[in-house]
DNA sequence: GAGCACTGC
């Protein structure tokens, strides 16, 4: 007799055991005598080679054949017996695998074969921290499992979700859908095996994960983890995932280790001499002293943005040129490309052509420059690199939560990152890689690991996910890294003052479906309000409008144009009044394809915009949220401004002094409208969408509302005894004295509203 | 009169 609890629900024929199978059963049961998750390597080999496939039933194609020849020659399928034992003895494995090792399509598909999800109905996930990667890294593993994608091997995505209920068993994701689903589902009771991929990004959704299922095994001892990792910072996993019976009073042991060795070529690091005091001309010189001086092969430079990128782009090419116009007959023709996350597809495809061809036959062959952030460094892989240029700096998100804002700062890169610059070079053959500063700074001044999200981000959203997760007390969280105490206050409160929190943490009705929707907590709330101002159609696409990137666009050389263009598109009482006026038109005008670029719009931006008002009406409709407008323009737009300062009540700043500065409210930042902002005037009370830190404190997406809504919205963030003491509250409380004034019966005369006194700085 | 590292729901 077996007592495994999963056998039941398997056909007696793969049960093993007992006396009513046939003796052909192996001969049409490829996992005849498989006992989950006690499958030896040997089992699983023997089934991989059956003519039958075990998930379909169906014979294998001759692909599926060529296919296994080349899994086989991966680092990782040669330790499938080790894998599987360590799987059948652990409920949580920490796994390192370098690149090149196979990890990502083979450890999913060695699970299934011994956690055999379909037969109890559940599924095993496996976690991406990007869309594209979860798709393509489906696809490949559908075609290896020799099944379609989206039946037995699916992906769910944001947008897309391509899995069959009942059907699919292995399922690729990415890691905030998954941290999605647990809102809805805490013990995450389709899964058996949740395997988290690419953990040593420490993407904000990948940590908090890692904090609830540390949790969620305790309670559910059906329950396996593996998290995976590229990196040799596996000993932090480790611990972090520690095995410790305390009622037994054990010393807590570090989970089990599983490594991997990769597949790639060595790279010949190189370093400076001196420190560089200019990186960017020192890579333009890097980049030709390879090209003059080295082998073939191309070469892959990393610095920061968009502005240094096509201003060094242009610099290579000048002096490319030049070499090549000296000396044709020594030096080959070069391609510069720029790579970088808003250039659009069609020019990223440009980093796969082919490097140019000699001047003239016999002469030296041309190379290829592709000149790229850190896009280049974990989404996009080019083939054929051979030298990296770092210069050890990138833009990294950093957060204050001393004024509340997220900005982005050209900082060192990290050991960790250093390395896997350096690895791109080593892809396709042995290759170099030079580094823009010394051997002594790399190991004394760079960080180890880069800093997680979590502690470099605004965490209002996280902290309301984790409340709509059952999280209680957030400051004691067991996470990897805990975010700065601050950092935690600055969102309870934040969204306390929403509404979404109550005085004593608890999450409220509210909160509740706030966390529903895939959006900031300020745009939640306002979406979520704003039917009680009959304006929820338009607070709906102004919602979508805000969640995506910049839709505007300025060719260089076309600016004056550009301009124009949104002139005619600006409402003058607001920045989000003129988005939703270039989504309506937008909308008005789909029988034209060029509508978009005529008036110098994105129209893959705007596109995203539909794609997300469709998901978040979705949602609405869900929640019975009604969807309304209002005919009457003027009343319109009223409800609008109403409805965004329900929301962003506390990103709102007052007038100043004569030249235009504002002060922002309770946090007296002095900030400038931004240049891109449409208003023909400069109201006294403005509401933003964001401050930006960057030649100078700006705000930006700016629409006027007026101080009565501030009181009457948000009486509680605008209570006038707690408020600090300033200009702004002399000018709220004659605001209220006026407003108490009429509530009293009108009794006494309404007082002009007084300019604002020029005040010096 | 300026900008957009990169993701994700």
């Amino acid at each position: 007799m077996v007592d495994n609890p999963y056998l039941a629900h398997l056909p007696p024929s793969q049960r093993g055991a007992g006396p009513s199978y046939s003796s052909s059963s192996s001969e049409k049961e490829p996992l005849f005598g498989f006992l989950p998750r006690k499958v030896k390597g040997e089992q699983v080999r023997k089934a991989m080679e059956h003519h039958l496939n075990p998930f379909t039933k169906l014979p294998h194609s001759a692909q599926y054949r060529k296919i296994l020849e080349a899994r086989r020659a991966l680092p990782v399928y040669s330790q499938m017996d080790e894998f599987l034992e360590i799987f059948s003895k652990n409920q949580i494995i920490v796994m390192v695998g370098e690149t090149g090792s196979g990890k990502t399509t083979q450890i999913p598909q060695f699970v299934t074969y011994s956690d055999l999800p379909h037969t109890k109905g559940k599924l095993v996930a496996c976690t991406q921290p990007r869309r594209v990667a979860a798709m393509s890294v489906a696809q490949r593993v559908a075609d290896e499992m020799d099944v379609q994608l989206g039946k037995q091997v699916g992906y769910s995505i944001r947008f897309e979700d391509m899995t069959e209920a009942g059907t699919t068993f292995l399922k690729y994701m990415t890691d905030g859908m998954l941290l999605r689903e647990a809102m809805n589902d805490k013990e995450l009771s389709r899964y058996s095996t949740i395997i988290l991929d690419e953990a040593h990004e420490r993407t904000l959704a990948t940590d908090i994960l890692m904090g609830l299922l540390k949790n969620l095994v305790k309670r559910r001892k059906d329950l396996k983890i593996i998290v995976m990792s590229a990196t040799l910072d596996a000993v932090k996993f480790q611990s972090y995932f520690s095995l410790h019976d305390s009622a037994a009073g054990e010393e807590p042991s570090p989970a089990p280790l599983f490594k991997v060795p990769g597949r790639t070529h060595p790279v010949e690091i190189f370093y400076t001499q001196e420190p560089e005091p200019d990186y960017v001309e020192a890579a333009i010189r890097t980049v030709l002293m390879i090209h003059r001086a080295e082998d073939p092969g191309d070469i892959l430079l990393f610095l920061t943005g968009e502005e240094e990128i096509e201003d060094a782009c242009r610099k290579i090419k000048l002096e490319a040129d030049d070499l090549l116009n000296t000396d044709p007959s020594s030096v080959g023709p070069l391609m510069c490309v720029p790579l970088y996350s808003s250039l659009p597809p069609q020019q990223q495809q440009r980093i796969f052509d082919a490097a140019p061809k000699p001047s003239q036959e016999g002469y030296p062959p041309g190379r290829k420059v592709v000149v790229s952030t850190n896009i280049a460094e974990t989404s996009l892989t080019i083939d054929g690199i051979v030298y990296v240029v770092d210069p050890g700096f990138s833009k990294q998100k950093v957060y204050n939560p001393r004024i509340r804002v997220e900005s982005l700062l050209v900082s060192p890169i990290s050991k960790a990152s250093a390395q896997q610059r350096a690895g791109r070079a080593g892809r396709t053959r042995p290759g170099k890689c030079f580094r823009l500063y010394t051997e002594k700074d790399f190991i004394s001044e760079l960080e180890e690991q880069t800093h997680p999200e979590i502690l470099r981000s605004n965490l209002a959203n996280a902290v309301l996910e984790l409340a709509k997760l059952g999280i209680k007390d957030l400051v004691r969280f067991d996470y990897l890294d805990a975010p700065a105490p601050e950092t935690l206050m600055r969102a309870l409160e934040l969204l306390n003052y929403l509404a979404a929190l109550d005085d004593e943490g608890e999450l409220t009705a509210l909160g509740g479906v706030m966390a529903e929707f895939p959006l900031d907590p300020q745009l939640a709330k306002m979406l979520i309000v704003s039917p009680e101002f009959k304006v929820s159609n338009e607070i709906l696409t102004i919602t979508a409008m805000l969640s995506i990137p910049n839709v505007w666009l300025r060719p260089p050389n076309q600016r004056a144009a550009a301009d124009q263009a949104k002139a005619m598109l600006t409402v003058p009482e607001g920045d989000h009044l003129t988005m939703l006026n270039v989504f309506n038109n937008y909308s008005q005008n789909k029988h034209d394809r060029n509508w978009a670029w005529n008036n110098f719009l994105s129209a893959r931006a705007l596109a995203q915009a539909e794609n997300v008002r469709a998901q978040l009406l979705r949602t609405m409709e869900k929640y019975d949220i009604d969807v309304i407008s209002l005919e009457d323009e003027k009343k319109r737009n009223l409800g609008i401004r109403q409805a965004l300062t329900c929301g962003f009540f506390m990103h709102v700043a007052h007038k100043e002094g004569e030249k235009g500065s504002y002060l922002t409210v309770k946090d007296n930042q002095v900030v400038a409208l931004h240049p891109s902002c449409g208003l023909d005037s400069q109201p006294e009370w403005v509401l933003f969408n964001e401050f930006v830190l960057t030649k100078r404190p700006y705000i930006r997406t700016v629409t006027e509302v007026k101080p009565e809504w501030l009181l009457e919205y948000a009486p509680v963030y605008f209570d006038l005894a707690s408020f600090p003491e300033g200009e702004t509250k002399r000018a709220l409380q004659r605001v209220a004295n006026k407003r108490r004034g009429i509530s009293n019966g009108g009794g006494e005369e309404t007082r002009p509203r007084k300019k604002p006194k020029k005040e010096k700085n």
